[in-house]
DNA sequence: GTCAAATCCCCCTTTTTGAGGGACATAATT
DNA sequence: AATTATGTCCCTCAAAAAGGGGGATTTGAC
């Protein structure tokens, strides 16, 4: 192996003096990896990106000044290939999906092993996304249904066709019955969930995942 | 380390016997796992499952009969504390995406190495959510939005609100402008989409992740 | 045999929707 | 300086949809 490697660049944003120098250590330790530069701001961190080039942004999600969050999509315009992976300390359920949303890669808490994190850099350079069992966790909750739903199976699967902006006449079409047997249904809906309107009871269903 | 830890219980449902024995081998190899039953199908397993009291089943994904996205609200019926990892040879976007919802708790693929089998059934006993970068890379890009949209910031804004079902005068109360600015949005979200119909701005919207 | 679930039927009023036309101010870009 | 995009607001119109009220019937589960 005398042929060198292309160094993965990696760029952190972490305003924790111990732990962005404990990971600048920890990263340029491995061979193929390299800390072009730690910020300890997105302030900071922003004029200095698009020389950086990096393959791989560690950013701390609980920053001072902007929010890791509000980071994410000005990093995206200056660098667009770049991949973004939160760090985190504690899981905080809002900021994950915020940070999802707005185009993080993946999640990883700060007290993973350097081996995780290298771990994770290289799988996300592949087009994977790393993240913890616990953040994983909270992203899949939110697929999972309430199993208590007070509403049949029928009623949700009407009340879903609802959320989707369908009218009860192409319920009804798409379902072979009758309008008035959709209208039916949707009454008992608001009944059950004590609603008088489409959007209270798909705000009502979606809060208490029924549908 | 004199005391007996409690065993953690495993129950495989896998069609092929070469990994069917496989994985039982070598979950019973490590300590604190046994396999407690091993099935070919889930019509075979489900009689047998109060009794096995599994703390974890690994439930393959493409099974003859009985499709293993079918069988978990049977299993979590029968055994609602169990949970449910999911066994898959290539990862299937619309699979990943029913196991989930229906119940599952995490995602392995079949070429895991021992160790990650393992550290896969732990975590989800710990309440974690197990999966490999790829299934969570399918996952997260869920979440992600499409930077192409042509749609504008308000246009965006407003198509969301229509999602969740609020009538047009009820988001220009919301929005504090007046209901004619809203329908004006409204009639060029249909001309850029190229819809007539709410639920078609809605349906193409989504399809395209412009919200 | 009772009960829940799913189906269908009638009445009624009010609200919403979609489509057609247009105007105006402020930014941003060229 | 001129153009374009965006966001705001205005008017009319007919058709569709929504919400609420009262019912009935059939099926299957318990």
């Amino acid at each position: 192996m005398t042929e060198a490697k292309k160094q993965i660049r990696v760029v952190l944003i972490e305003d924790d003096e111990t732990i962005r120098e404990g990971f600048t250590y920890l990263i340029n330790s491995a061979p193929d990896y390299s800390v072009v530069n730690a910020y300890s701001s997105v302030e900071d961190a922003l004029p200095g990106l698009q020389e950086d080039k990096p393959d791989v942004i560690l950013l701390d999600i609980e920053l001072p000044g902007m929010k890791g969050t509000d980071a994410i999509p000005k990093i995206k315009t200056l660098v667009p290939k770049t991949f973004i992976l939160m760090l985190t300390v504690y899981e905080n359920e809002e900021a994950v999906f915020v940070a999802l949303t707005k185009g993080a890669s993946g999640y990883l808490t700060k007290n993973s092993s350097t081996e995780k994190i290298i771990d994770a850099i290289q799988e996300v350079v592949d087009g994977g996304a790393p993240m913890s069992t616990n953040v994983a966790k909270i992203v899949i909750k939110s697929f999972h249904k309430n199993q208590n739903s007070p509403l049949t199976k029928r009623e949700t699967e009407i009340l879903e066709q609802v959320a989707n902006g369908k009218s009860r006449s192409k319920i009804a079409k798409e379902m072979f019955i009758d309008l008035e047997t959709v209208k039916s249904h949707i009454k008992n809906i608001y009944v059950k969930l004590n609603v008088h309107s489409r959007e209270d009871a798909i705000k009502e269903a979606k809060n208490n995942k029924y549908i």
